[in-house]
DNA sequence: CACTCGATTGGATTGCCGCTCCAACAAGCT
DNA sequence: AGCTTGTTGGAGCGGCAATCCAATCGAGTG
């Protein structure tokens, strides 16, 4: 009735770039990053481009608005320790799970540093290298090198997640293939990796990760180790 | 003459899958990531999609071939040194380098590990480290840590520089722009990153990557050295 | 020298995507 | 009621990777 159906009916519920950010999220969730499109977007929302764009710059700004808000609210779940380390630990492995849970931000973040989202980590990583004694003219490097390593490390992982397909029997399949290659190079001339093919399928990539962090630390610990020690 | 221009002249000389791999690696060197398209790769060898597709099976091997390529050099250049932590700097300078001046090799080697190109990698971290004391059980660990720094920092720094214009002077204004947002940042909530701001223009990615590395060795030696002191 | 047949090549075409552009509409203001 | 300003829906554009097939070449055969 009324409007001879001249177009589709017009939405009543105000459409807004936290909506438009939220459903993004859901469709990167539940179908994987290759689905959202904007076409996706359109039809979720029963709604056409103008008024997405209307809310949104462009593509890009839309990623980088969901990775600001999950990034958000990781940092503000994880529970701070009295022991710096373990704080520190408890943000490095936090991340890391967020980023193997959904790989778009992996890649997202690696895209655009810089963004709202990092300032959080930053800060709260300087502030327990600081507490770690780490004298205050090497804290931007520290925190710096951390901060990638975290980031870089972690998006690696969900690299890889994403070419071993998604469930976990692929995953070991994929993985036991690329040991099978690496056992079939010459021991001459790649002795270590023909060796560590063996290891290969049993490793857990978190716990290689979290022992990175440990080395890093420990090295931190090393070089800027004041007189005082505690 | 002859054949009367139903087509274009059918080229002579024969095409390969190396020749194509070249001609992309020169399109990426010399117009970036974005100009190499299927299309342009078509009117450089001046052939047509369906030679290109029948030596190359999709656009990403493509990029795969190219990168081992390009990596694959780097590995055979950088010069050895007695001294494994000299050796492990100059294996890292050079990733790092490789990957500041395309930075197309870092997107494509966090999408896909496990090429051809990281064997060398590995292999050559694995036999500084063993020659650092790192004990046996303990080398995959820490070679995988050391690996994903290394490629995943370099990965971010060529990230930055891509979202900084290419040119210096655009790169050091994008900077100063982001070190007046840090400066601006409410100093109760970020206290370092507001200190930060400062620093932030004069700092030196290439160094603080490096520096990055020492604190990852700095770690091991300390984590796994032996009762022997050299 | 024909004649064949698989390997290779060129390019029209398909299907999808991000994005632009504009007409239609709603709601507040005078 | 008109006018304005902010929002919405959707047709259409240009560009992309990838497919498909007809045209052509060349090594092998007798």
């Amino acid at each position: 009735m009324a409007t001879k159906t001249r177009r589709a009916a017009r939405r009543t519920d105000a459409l807004s770039r936290e909506l438009i950010v939220e459903a993004a999220t859901q469709i990167l969730d539940t179908e994987g990053e290759d689905a959202l499109t904007l076409r996706a977007l359109t039809i979720r929302l029963s709604t056409g481009y103008g008024a997405l764009y209307h809310h949104v710059a462009n593509k890009s700004d839309l990623l980088a608005a969901a990775t600001d808000d999950v990034i958000a609210q990781v940092m503000t779940d994880v529970a701070a320790d009295v022991e710096p380390r373990e704080t520190l630990r408890a943000v490095a492995l936090s991340l890391f799970d967020a980023i193997d849970a959904r790989p778009w931000i992996g890649a997202q973040l690696s895209r655009e540093p810089w963004r709202p989202a990092l300032l959080e980590i930053y800060e709260s990583v300087g502030e327990q290298l600081q507490a770690l004694n780490v004298p205050e003219h090497a804290l931007f490097d520290s925190a710096g090198a951390l901060v990638n390593y975290i980031l870089g490390v972690a998006g690696q992982n969900a690299a890889n997640a994403r070419v071993h397909a998604s469930n976990e029997a692929d995953r070991t399949a994929s993985l036991a293939a690329v040991a099978a290659q690496w056992a079939k190079l010459d021991p001459a001339k790649y002795p270590r990796l023909h060796k560590a093919a063996a290891q290969l399928g049993e490793h857990d990539d978190r716990q290689q990760f979290l022992a990175g962090v440990d080395l890093f630390l420990a090295g931190i610990e090393t070089v800027y180790r004041q007189s005082e020690d505690d």
